[in-house]
DNA sequence: GCTGCCGGGTT
DNA sequence: AACCCGGCAGC
């Protein structure tokens, strides 16, 4: 019985973890279709039996209910061979279901308490030797668990109550020696009272047949684990499930945590328990769980797998659940573990996960009492995967892993909730260590590294150059995350490292590529008017991706120069410039007026004339220019990471922070981070500006510059190469020259801010229409036009609107027109200044918390309008 | 120097 | 999005 119960167990949870498995198990299990009838049969007989019994029990006692459960549950064990099919195949069908529940209720810390401290029990159980030997008892009962549960009554009936007493008894007795509880048996006994009546009424449902109990048990389930913590609706046989839940909980608490407090803790409760029941026991429940959960997670592997089932189990049936649950919590920990593994490696990293796995495998052999079971399990179920598993960490981690590889499947919710658990989180960290450390490591540097380049995306797929990338964006959290690694891997540790490296630098391409792609992506996007030059420049570009990057006529337009610089520059930062491109030639316009967005070759000096014409009309188009003269930006010089700020203080924090890995702010400054940024000077305001607007939107691309490699990046990229011989003539320094690029952006940033967008896209669209290559060259010009525009001023003007025309810019004519006024009364519009009293001046500085929001954040005032 | 508030940045 | 703040321009 207990091996084909196993199994039927194992497949609902299987299914949990796939479906798949669930599918096979439950098909197995249908075959026993006739038995299932019998079970049904028997079960009736059983339960008739079990009326009179209890009949009896009931002027008799607690303690005879006890055997009357325990035979009952073995009962069930029998019958559930043959019936338990028909609920693992209900399960396996619902397993989605429970599952859920059984997530949410981890979610919800009391919820998964109650489940998980039935696992946790099992779990717990400091003796391994204990373990064992329940192992053993535990093959046969977990099935019981998981049967009695689903469909206690039915089950019960049938039976020899006498066998599943004895081993009932004889579990208790184990649990009870190696939990320490005197008392708690007490209370066990007390709870099993309890459990008694819920078991009855679950027999009256189920005598008829275990498929309708089913699915009330599951109900059940679900109550337990959501409402068992809060509580207080479960109706007598949910009580009496929480009671078991509680109960279990509190003896593997003993056993595992051997912590006076808790054991204070479940003094108490068994004294509040039996009285008050439901309401006093939902609260302490997610406390002993949490607690539960924390200490058994060194303790134990499978607890959580063993929380899951009790979840489910618990509930229809109380007193077995107990028992059982450690057996199958032991079991299921093998298998959550290995899932949870496998989840925290693909958090962490896809490719850990082979490492993981091995290691995990390992230790599994290493793990001596918990292998053994799994193995058990594990042939029973004839799950490849998750064998691995572990039972190293203790249930924490399982906990954690489970949720995350489930979670894949079903429980996303869970992952939340074991988020939401900080207990559980907390605990199942110390548990991981090797895993849990790397994955913190990990995720550290990863974000780092995220923001130096763009590795997000990159990193699913290519997880060994996720690690070696991560590696080499920081030295440090490099040399610590191969650290890790090797911890995990083991074996591999040094090979490893050494690969990962050299592939490092192949995977930076990737990496940058990948960044200046996205930068690409997104660059549009960013801009407003890019609308349509977005349609135009995703077509280019496309065009450009098929095509040669330079036939575009770009370079025709504006020139062989341009075109260089204008490709080569911003390989990487190409891609973004076409949007910039783009941008600039708005801002120039609407600073201009004149506005047509000049061709790509074209533009330059168009949008030279245009913006000088601006200028000349009101100097500096936009509203307020900051400083016109020179403006200085910080870029960070870190390897990949090209961010531009605009002020010292902000680059500063930016290395620090991000780079450095200092948390603490300027304190802890040192100076270094004076290392690792470099001013850069820009003429124009508007340079500085778009540098600042850059910064955010293309820091990816900035860094692309510094970057020779990029090279590898479409053709497109390549010309950023050329680019960079240009940037010499932008700015003096090749720092600088990156900035000239930026100082494109800027202007983009200003275009969208003024709303001129429109216009300049035309002739983005132009330049771009030939290739991605037209395109960044397009962006080059820009940047090239930006800087050098200024001497070319005219020039530029009547060929602007010609070509802008020309390309079908009407509407940036148009634009460009009314972007002319708006400029010249941009410089009015922009809000000269309130000319009544704000917030400050009503209220004064004394009452700050007295001004309108937008004043106290130094916004326009909203509550005095002027 | 005060005030208003933009732009940039961080959380 | 909320919040903060540097800095600029007008007065
Ligand atoms: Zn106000």
């Amino acid at each position: 019985m207990a091996p084909v119960l196993s199994g039927v167990w194992w497949g609902p949870e299987a299914s949990v973890v796939r479906s798949e498995v669930a599918a096979d198990a439950g098909a197995a299990l249908w075959s026993g279709g006739v038995q299932l009838v019998l079970a049904v049969v028997l079960s009736t007989l059983t339960l008739l039996l079990l009326v009179s019994v209890l009949l009896l029990l009931c002027a008799s006692c607690q303690g005879q209910k006890k055997a009357a459960n325990g035979p009952e549950e073995g009962d069930h064990e029998n019958l559930m061979n043959g019936v338990p099919q028909k609920e693992t195949g209900s399960q396996s069908a619902e397993s989605p279901a429970t599952d859920v529940a059984v997530s949410s209720s981890r979610n919800g810390p009391l919820t998964s308490g109650t489940i998980l401290t039935d696992t946790q029990d099992s779990s717990p159980q400091p003796s391994e030797e204990i373990l064992s030997s329940q192992s053993e008892l535990r093959s046969s009962k977990c099935p019981q668990d998981r049967e009695l549960p689903s469909i206690p009554p039915d089950n019960a009936l049938a039976g020899p109550p006498a066998s599943g007493d004895s081993t009932y008894e004889v579990v208790k007795e184990i649990a009870a020696t190696s939990r320490d509880v005197s008392a708690e048996d007490s209370l066990y006994e007390t709870v099993k009272e309890i459990k008694d009546p819920p078991a009855h009424l679950g027999l009256p449902n189920g005598t008829t047949q275990p498929s309708p109990d089913v699915p009330p048990h599951h109900p059940h389930a679900l109550l337990n684990g959501h409402l068992s913590p809060v509580t207080p609706e479960r109706g007598p046989l949910c009580t009496g499930a929480e009671y078991a839940s509680i109960d279990l909980k509190k003896k593997s608490r003993h056993s595992a945590d051997m912590e006076s407090k808790r054991r204070s803790n479940n003094a108490n409760v068994p004294s509040h328990g039996p009285p008050e029941e439901p309401e006093d026991l939902p609260p302490p429940v997610p406390e002993k769980v949490l607690d539960e959960n924390d200490n058994q997670p060194v303790l134990v592997n499978g607890s959580a797998g063993a929380g899951l089932h009790n979840g489910e189990l618990d509930s229809p049936l109380s007193p077995a659940p107990g028992i059982d649950s450690p057996t199958l919590s032991d079991k299921e920990a093998p298998l959550y573990s290995s899932v949870a593994k496998t989840n925290c490696d693909e958090a962490v990293k896809e490719e850990d996960k082979e490492h993981d796995y091995s290691s995990i495998a390992e230790i599994k052999g290493l793990v001596t009492s918990s292998s053994d079971l799994y193995a058990t399990v594990r042939d029973i179920y004839s799950q490849p995967e998750q064998p691995e598993e572990p039972v190293l960490d203790g249930t924490d981690p399982g906990y954690e892993t489970i949720r995350l590889p489930k979670t894949s499947s079903s429980d996303d919710d869970r992952r939340a909730g074991a988020g939401e658990e900080g207990p559980d989180a907390a605990t199942a960290e110390p548990d991981y260590e090797c895993v849990g450390e790397q994955s913190a490591s990990n995720g550290a540097p990863e974000s780092q590294k995220v923001d130096g380049n763009g590795r997000g995306p990159e990193a699913p797929e290519e997880p060994r150059t996720g690690d070696g990338k991560r590696a080499g964006r920081d030295g440090d959290t490099r040399s610590v995350s191969l650290l890790e690694q090797k911890r995990k891997v083991v074996s591999s540790s040094i090979d490893v490292p050494h690969a990962r490296r050299s592939e490092e630098e192949v995977d930076m391409d990737k990496v940058t590529a990948a960044m200046v792609l996205t930068s690409l992506s997104t660059s549009p996007l960013v801009k407003s008017p890019p609308v349509k030059v977005n349609e135009v420049l995703s077509g280019s570009w496309k065009d450009n991706g098929s095509a040669g990057p330079f036939t575009p006529s770009s370079n025709s337009s504006s020139g062989g120069y341009w075109s260089w610089s204008a490709p080569s520059d911003q390989s990487n930062p190409s891609t973004p410039s076409p949007p910039l491109s783009a941008d600039n030639f708005k801002p120039f316009r609407g600073s201009g007026g004149s506005g047509g967005g000049a061709g790509p070759a074209g533009p330059e000096d168009p949008s030279l004339e245009e913006q000088d014409g601006s200028s000349l009309l009101f100097d500096e188009p936009i509203p307020r220019k900051r400083k016109n003269s020179m403006k200085v930006m910080f870029k960070c010089l870190w390897k990949n990471c090209g961010k531009v700020l605009s002020t010292a203080a902000g680059i500063q924090r930016h290395i620090r922070t991000i780079h450095l890995g200092r948390n603490c702010d300027s304190d802890c400054s040192d100076g270094e981070e004076d290392f690792y940024y470099t001013e850069i000077k820009l003429n124009t305001d508007s340079v500085a500006d778009g540098l600042s607007s850059l910064s955010p939107v293309s820091p990816s691309v900035l860094s692309p510059p510094s970057l020779p490699s990029l090279g590898h990046l479409p053709d497109c990229h390549r010309p950023q190469q050329p680019a960079d011989t240009k940037e010499p003539h932008g700015g003096g320094a090749t720092p600088l020259s990156r900035s000239a690029p930026s100082a494109l952006y800027l202007i983009h940033t200003d275009h969208a801010y003024q709303a001129t967008a429109p216009v300049s896209i035309p002739s983005s669209g132009s330049s771009s229409g030939s290739a991605c290559a037209s395109f960044t060259p397009a962006t080059g010009a820009s940047f090239s036009i930006s800087w050098q525009s200024p001497p070319v001023t005219f020039t530029g003007n009547t060929v602007s609107p010609s070509k802008s025309q020309g390309f079908g810019e009407q509407r940036s004519q148009t634009i460009a027109a009314l972007s002319s006024p708006p400029r010249a009364t941009a410089a009015l519009s922009r809000k000269v200044r309130g000319e009544g009293k704000k917030c400050r001046k009503v209220y004064g500085m004394e009452n700050r918390d007295m001004w309108c929001t937008a004043c106290r954040w130094k916004k326009a005032c909203q509550r005095f309008t002027d």
